[in-house]
Order: C-alpha cells, then structure tokens, then sequence
DNA sequence: ATATCATTTAGAATCATTCTAATTATTGGC
DNA sequence: GCCAATAATTAGAATGATTCTAAATGATAT
C-alpha cells in the first residue's frame, strides 16, 4: 500500500461487535425464509463472516469442515444458494476462476481485484463516482432498464505483487 | 426504451466507414502481433464488428460457419484469445454463461445487462460517474494497485422484457 | 416411537473453456 | 513451380466450476 492510501473499507467491519450483529441479522434471514440454521449453516455464515478474503466455496468449504469434517461441498453450494436468493450475499462472478462471495456487504460496491495473487478487497467508495452517488435509480431512468444491481471492480496487480516482481505487473494470471 | 431516454453509445458505430477502419485497425493490429490474417479469421472479425450483441463464441462460430462451413470452435477460442493479447477485443466475463465479446470498443466501458434475455448493450458512458471520469489513474494512486481495467456493469430488466412480462421484472435467468 | 419433512450426501451430469496431437494450409527459399 | 518449414486448423479429450439426482440421514411434531 503507497504512503497515505487509505486502508479503510466501508465496511469498517474489524470489530466483534459488527460481527455478532451482522451474524444474527443472516440467521434471522434464513428462518424468515422458512429453512433451519442448521449447525453446518451456522458455521458456513461464520467462516464468510469471519474473512476479509471475500472467499470461494472452496475456501468456505475448508473452513467448515475444520469444524464438521464430513460437510460435502453440495452443503456449501446449497447454502450459499439461499443466502443469495435471501440477499444475504453477494455473488462476484469469474468466469475463469470460482466465484467469490462477500457476506459482510451482500449490496452492490466496488472491488479491487488483483490478477496476479487473486485477492478480492473492498474499495472505498469515495474513490467510486458512479457507485458513490447511488446511480441505480438514474440509470433506471435514462435506459428504461429495471436495475436490480450493478457492478463496478479494477482489475491490476496489488501493492505486494507489485513488489514482490515489479516485472510481472503487466501480466496477467487467470483471472 | 423511455421516452426521452438516449439510444445512443459511446460509439455511434453504426456507420460503414466506422466499420471498415475498425476492421482494417484490427487486422493490422493482428499482422503487427505476427500472425496471419486467414480468411476465417477475417471473417470472425467482421463477424464480431457487424453485431452490436456483444456475442458470444457461440454466435461467433455461427457467423464464421455460414461463410466456412467446416469451421472449428477452437478456432473462434484461438482467434479470440489473441484478440485479448492483443487488446483488440473487450471480454465480458459471465460464470454461468458464456462470456460475450466487444471488439467495436475494446476499452473498459460500461454496459447494460439483462437478466431476462440476456442482451449486452454499451451504456452512454455520460450516465456513469466513475467510467466518465478515466478513474483508473486515481485508484492506482489512492490504493497502490496498479489498475489495468475496470469493469462496469448494471444488471436488470431491459425495457423490452419489462413490456413482454411486468412481473417478471424482480426475476432472474441463469445470468 | 413414528411419520413427515428438511437437510445432507456422494457422485454423476452439465457447460464453457482449454488442451492435445494430428492434419492441413501457407510461405519463403530455391 | 516445388519443397521444406512454419503456422493454422481440427476433432475430440481433458479440465474445472457448478448443478443435479436420488438415496440416506437428521430433526420435528404429534
């Protein structure tokens, strides 16, 4: 990170207490939808919550198996499956690699993505015009689209990636 | 579309002479790269210029097809992976559907999405803060990524499949 | 306890994309 | 124009993420 960039997300989602709230708010979600936060669930919303990472269902599998080891990644899928349909996650979509998933802000915002080490960050959406002034409806009005979500990331190489091999920046991996 | 909304793109490309230098752009773009400009490949990119789809290889193929029957999909794969390298081609990525492609503007800008139907269409950059404002320098000095693309896009109904089914509208295909 | 219903499971199926190894076409040197 | 070298193209196999399926397990309410 240069000198003087800010770190902050807009989330500010670091203290335990966001933690707790943020979890109890996707458990009441899940069973105003009519289905059980079951043990494996419950886990499942934890580990999301738990990762700045914006973590893939790999990753999320992973974790709740550390805690159930015999959870089938169909579990993860299935749950991750509700939590979209409920608006408890948000979906950001690769084609060339899994989809990641950020629970802690499941509403449209812009991401940093870097396309050598896969990192997914929040960005801060000052740095965003369009995402800063909330252009959904504006955009409704101009198209005459009906828009339900937008989507708005920078692809490039991190600050560590940058360091670690300056020469590679211009490359690029999968993503 | 509603009444009084723009039609327009940012490329106003539906002219003949726009498509003819943006061919020529192309092909000369894929002799400097080292490689031969063969009939198919040709014809892929006038496919690609002749449809404001944002197609898709599958559609790609087809186009190709119906000028040289015996043409193979790894050859659409083939000649669209070195349009990328070549930054000659705008790759639109979808995990649960097949990416589209934008060779009339191979920059990022932004797009309209929708779910119903699964249009691509350019988005008047105008109605996009952050795309009409080249932010890409900003974000690399204010985060220390080193931003390469950006990726813009607003999800929703278009105003033919609102018409078509009114309650369709909060709905969702496999985009 | 039992019947009912939801959850979970392993593995198969699907789909877009990439890879592979063989074939075919093109090009430059003679 | 002919031939070797190189590039392009091909069909089909392989890959990887995701979804589906049908069976098994678990929980709930009488």
């Amino acid at each position: 990170m240069l000198p003087g960039a800010s770190q902050e997300t807009i989330s500010g989602f670091g203290r335990h207490a966001e933690f707790e709230s943020r979890l109890a708010e996707m458990k009441a979600a899940l069973r105003e939808y009519g289905v059980v936060v079951t043990r494996k669930r419950a886990k499942l919303l934890e580990v999301l919550l738990a990762s700045d990472r914006h973590p893939s269902v790999f990753e999320i599998h992973e974790g709740v198996r550390a805690a159930y080891p015999g959870t089938s990644l169909a579990t993860i899928y299935n749950t991750i499956e509700i939590l979209k349909e409920t608006g408890q996650v948000l979906e950001i979509e690769f084609s060339a690699s899994a989809n990641r998933y950020d629970g802690r802000i499941p509403v449209s915002h812009p991401h940093l993505v870097c396309l050598q080490c896969e990192k997914v960050e929040d960005m801060d959406v000052s740095l965003d015009g369009a995402a800063a002034h909330g252009p959904l409806d504006r955009v409704s009005r101009a198209t005459g689209y009906e828009i339900v979500r937008q989507r708005t990331d920078y692809y490039g190489t991190c600050p560590e990636c940058v360091e670690a091999s300056p020469l590679l920046s211009g490359e690029r991996g999968r993503l």
